[in-house]
DNA sequence: CAGCCCGTTTACAACGTTGGAACAACGTTG
DNA sequence: CAACGTTGTTCCAACGTTGTAAACGGGCTG
């Protein structure tokens, strides 16, 4: 092993405790030891053991953030920004993914129990509300990105309801009326899906338009080129391809995701598509395109997520950006808080968002050409 | 705390000693003890203390990863596999963001000392291969993409020059001649860079082909839409935007980035432009596709990396597909080696790589329509 | 039945750190 | 100059775990 604080007593000659009390800046040290002291510590290049410290002190500067895959665009954009605030409490972050399954998200909130975290951000998609409350642990716990009504735990997220219907309203304002939502699911028990659906169906309701559902059972790009291929064949077929290995050459012909219901006049074309996430939106945009139409001019486009390839695609997307920088620090703030032992009731806080109106819905004066 | 090995032996009325036994699963354990202890167990629902563990083990179980930005793509993806395949060995992983920068570069290097982990897959960008050699500290270290003449360290990567060289190649075979580079750096010391413009260097050389080598600051969209624009309007004008945020908007004008240099008869378009990466090559497309051209029959465009985003493009990017699994395999294998004490000469591996080829350089049969 | 072996269990120490009590040295106060 | 407070330093114990060595006890051998 390393030096330890004993080496560098031995080497300043005081005690154990002193060399600790330097190292802690601890006031009551005479200038000549904290001297002496000092030097023994640069000359043997001492670093603390915290795996020793941590013992000591019951904590271990380490939070856990669970989301269901890093590789997924939003996650990977969030992480940075988690990583980042945790940072400036001096944690580290490990990261764990559950690939939204029940069985890897109760793992995780069970393992958060070996004492290796002092806490957890945790993205769930699969578990529920009862299971999370049910939770006999006491290790902070804050849940992002979800919305478990009256939940057990902190939570932050934006306000996915009244977001979806902001770009829905959006997208009725411009003229629009044949709007299919894209996104919804059948499985997921916590997941935002609801909510954005519920979004969506205030603002069609409000204006007396039909809805249009489209149904994923992931959201991942794949899932968005299926679900978007079906809509434009009127069917239900030709969905699936949760599976992105291979990429669209795969997608097609395999798979049972991507139901289409529609309340009324199902079978004519949508004129515009809010998929609830980007990565829906970016493969749904892709089906669009490679079946000859335009986008906005045929069907106008809007995601949800503000990730960055929506920025750089050909048209680029609408969508709705949440202030990923604010999740993640009012994320942090709270899990400080329950860690710190100061507690509260549960609380749910909201973080912001802005609408980012681009070509997808709103094409530029000059239509081509820079 | 929690429960300790201490609660349960007095439950089940053995000596602590004898808990950890069984905990561990130590073989000469009477069956009788055996279920006396295990009852115990459950009943307070023991879970080891493992910052304990490791203060006596000299061990965490938790390796850094260290990576220029988890919001890349391509980091997002390489981290997902690294995770996983550390989760084989039963290791936790932190992830560190050095963004690039020589500072953070050397503190994590540092950093690694303070015993929280054992062990670190670095991919250093900015670093160079002195000061890695200097390097005083003895805890395991992998690095990661990067090539490291004779480096002091273990490391994997693609063969970065070949894979530069066939993509290229396959540029050529299209009958392209006005073939340019775009990625190349002026200030990375250590970067896959020079290797992958020494491998388009090679191919060009070996058919006569006059080299076009435009140069980035950094490898995201808003550099390769910086640096295409200037290729597309013969200058050395308006690049920069290594800012992301607010996307293209933002891009064009300001900053200092995407030099242009062409060994002869610079001032033509290229016809196909190889960038070292898919970041760059999606924001080169969104360039060229922005000023009115065609990919790829006004400009064929490949990159590299493999990244999701250029599976749903339009049109599909052809790319090289590094085995990202591949490589987080070998690069936690080479760790555990090292950690384990094995001590080898520090290895260069060479994970496995493959050409996609897609739409940007060659056209489905029915131009379009599905 | 002494001696021995072997399987099982325990006592002890140690990993490196820090909180708290104890203690020493020193200057101040009455 | 005794009592006292302050400041600086040390000693001890403890965090929870596991390696080592030793103790225990039962069955077997000689």
């Amino acid at each position: 092993m390393g030096t330890s604080l004993r080496d560098v007593a031995v080497l300043a000659g005081v005690s154990v405790k002193t060399v600790s009390n330097v190292v802690n800046g601890y006031a009551h040290v005479s200038p000549a030891t904290r001297a002496k002291v000092e030097e023994a510590l640069a000359r043997l290049d001492y670093r603390p053991n915290l795996s020793a410290r941590n013992l000591r002190q019951g904590r271990t500067g380490v939070i856990a953030l669970a989301l269901p895959e890093l590789d997924a665009p939003y996650f990977a954009e969030l992480s940075r920004f988690v990583i980042d605030a945790a940072a400036e409490q001096r944690w580290l972050v490990v990261i764990e993914q559950t690939d939204g399954r029940l069985e890897r998200e109760r793992q995780i909130l069970d393992g958060v129990r070996d004492h290796r975290v002092d806490g957890l951000i945790f993205s769930p998609i699969a578990i529920g509300a009862d299971e999370l409350a049910a939770r006999t642990d006491d290790t902070a716990l804050v849940l992002l990105g979800e919305r478990i009504h009256d939940g057990p735990a902190d939570h932050v997220a934006i306000d996915n309801v009244r977001a979806a219907r902001d770009i829905t309203e959006h997208l009725i304002g411009l003229g629009r009326t044949r709007i299919a939502a894209l996104g919804a699911q059948d499985s997921s028990i916590s997941g935002t899906a609801p909510l954005r659906l519920a979004g969506y169906r205030q603002a069609m309701a409000a204006h007396g338009l039909p809805e249009i559902v489209a149904t994923v059972e992931r959201y991942h790009r794949a899932d968005g080129f299926a679900a978007m291929t079906a809509l434009l064949t009127g069917g239900t077929g030709d969905a699936g391809g949760t599976e992105d290995a291979g990429g669209i050459e795969d997608a097609g012909g395999i798979g049972d995701a991507g139901g289409v219901g529609g309340t009324g006049g199902a079978g004519e074309r949508p004129d515009a598509v809010f998929c609830f996430n980007d990565l829906l939106a970016l493969g749904a945009m892709r089906a669009i395109l490679s079946s000859g139409l335009r986008v906005p001019e045929d069907i106008a486009l809007a995601g949800l997520d503000d990730i960055e390839d929506g920025r750089y695609s050909t048209p680029t997307l609408t969508t709705v950006a949440p202030d990923k920088s604010q999740l993640a620090h009012i994320a942090v703030d709270l899990l400080k808080q329950r860690i710190d032992g100061r507690a509260h009731a549960p609380r749910e806080l909201r973080a912001g968002y802005r609408l980012m109106v681009r070509e997808s819905t709103v094409p530029p004066p000059a239509a081509s050409g820079r």
